[in-house]
DNA sequence: TTGAAAGCGCTAACAA
DNA sequence: TTGTTAGCGCTTTCAA
């Protein structure tokens, strides 16, 4: 027999809403009758029932959380992240995978409406009007995307993308190309701005390449329309790609990093196992993650939007640029 | 106002529990009533509330998956696939990251019990004795996992491996090495006793190393003593450890294949990355995660367990075995 | 500080 | 085939 605040009450001569109280909004319960009921509640290995208090308060205990690919090696840390911090707290996560979908995302967030007292969305890429309308009043706040109308955080990769600009013109390197991944990628259209400006202040010359595939195979095909540039480094919108680009320059016996400079985007877990081991752009997961739930939690009219710092980790994929022939 | 099965009564004079059925049990409705009923619904983009459902019927609508880290490569895909199932048929999946531990695996059934209507626990950690008394008749199903005490899928690696047996011996190796992972993983275990099974019967001579951590700096160590054996190929548990194998035998100039083949499990998406490639054994997270569903669904008697077939995948790593000199 | 009572949205007997 | 009536376990007024 699963406890209830009613076998509790019974149990401790007290009513129900007592024990409601004692459980839920302790300040409320004397000290002494307090310490008696959350006694026997764990002696009875009580579990509130989060389906009843959501029925009841409206407050279920559970967040969404919606990512276009779980399988994207960028996402499962974040998702780790907010797991642990919602488990800390008590609370629950509800995974949604969109499939890249916008209609998957609305439908998403439909489902969810109602059911969870929150959303956090990992890179949606549905546009933020028609995202609004979706979650109709429920909080949300998104991961890597940035909107007037909702809370964010985001990587702030212009520092990091400044730093490879210096790091890539003390190299000796004066042309580079930036490989495109998906147009309705918010992060892409970003990524690449941050690196122009960059480029531009370090007087580099810059070409953008795409879009391809957010995929190795993606990467693959830019890698070949790289070698019909003069560039000498790129970057890639993500290691995923970065990855390809390592991959089809290997084969074509381009030499990485002594022909070309290959630096990638998100420092995904596989990057180091690479070889050579790719130099990418580490944003924090656990920082996104926490700061994402701090919005969620704790709206303010100030603070609704954030940028955690990245770092570029320069590692054997890049390096000088080749000597003039 | 979000739409009640009371306002779509309203709308359609007529009783709420009508509603109900239409919407959960259509056959026990006029088919004319049910599709006014069912038009009007979806008029007033209705939703149903899990959290009534939850509490009225017992039944949530929703599932819970345990895994023991998302950011292992090898999760992502199945709870993917988890999750669009679980989709396609209206429900959801609560996702616990069990951060590799025993406790935490028994604490989130604790839980997740009386919030979900099933639990899939990929790769469980815990003993099934004390899994079992924790889920207290809670419906659950194992992914890689054996049990005579709850339901389970598993890939069945003792094909693959005996295909990898058979391979290396038409190579030309005659001994190998099984790079063991974490003690407390049953996979592990197995792996290593089919492979065993395989070696013997292909009449291949296998050493057993470590065990070290499931992760590239345990496959870094492994290598290190690997190469105190005279094994001219090696198995790794999987293709985590398997890369940190690669890359420490390239920078020790050891040639893969050319001096040593190395075979990881799992065939995670970076497997085609590395250079070379790695050689892997590859499950259907797709098929894991349909049969284990199934198997949470519709509980027979019968059919508790199932094996879904493994494939080896030989890519560059692995080759003929080296000259003797 | 505590108790009594109503109700969240739905399902599931039981009647009609 | 449809309506009526009770709850599911909790929170939350309102009174005491």
């Amino acid at each position: 027999m699963k406890a209830t605040i009613y076998s509790i009450a019974e149990r401790c001569g007290v009513s129900p809403s007592t024990v409601s109280r004692a459980l839920s909004r302790p300040e409320l319960v004397s000290a002494e009758l307090r310490t008696r009921i959350l006694g026997i509640a764990d002696e009875l290995a009580y579990r509130p029932n989060r389906h009843a208090r959501g029925l009841a308060g409206g407050t279920t205990g559970m967040f969404g959380v919606t990512v276009p690919d779980i399988a994207n090696p960028f996402f499962p840390p974040v998702v780790r992240a907010l797991e642990k911090l919602a488990w800390q707290e008590g609370r629950s996560l509800l995974l949604v995978d969109t499939a890249e979908s916008v209609d998957r995302e609305e439908a998403a967030i439909g489902r969810l409406r109602g059911q969870v007292d929150g959303l956090v969305m990992l890179s949606p890429r549905a546009e933020s009007p028609r995202l609004q309308a979706a979650l109709g009043g429920l909080p949300a706040v998104m991961i890597n995307r940035a909107s007037r109308l909702l809370p964010y955080v985001t990587g702030d990769d212009a520092s990091a993308l400044q730093q490879v600009c210096d790091t890539l013109v003390g190299l000796g390197h004066t042309t580079i190309a930036y490989v495109s991944g998906p147009v309705d990628s918010w992060m892409n259209g970003r990524r690449f701005a941050q690196l122009h400006a960059a480029a531009k202040q370090t007087e580099l010359k810059l070409a953008s390449l795409g879009p391809f595939a957010a995929s190795y195979d993606g990467g693959r095909a830019a890698a070949r329309a790289l070698l019909e540039t003069d560039a000498t480094a790129v970057v890639a919108f993500d290691d995923v790609m970065a990855s390809g680009v390592l991959a089809e320059l290997g084969e074509q016996h381009v030499q990485v990093p002594g022909d070309l400079s290959v630096i990638g985007c998100d420092d995904v877990a596989f990057s180091r196992m690479l070889r050579p081991s790719l130099s990418s752009i580490a944003s924090a997961p656990d920082d996104l993650a926490g700061i994402a739930l701090e919005l969620l939690h704790h709206p303010t009219a100030e603070r609704r939007h954030a940028q955690v710092p990245t770092e570029f980790v320069p590692r054997e994929s890049s390096g000088p640029a080749p000597k003039r022939h």
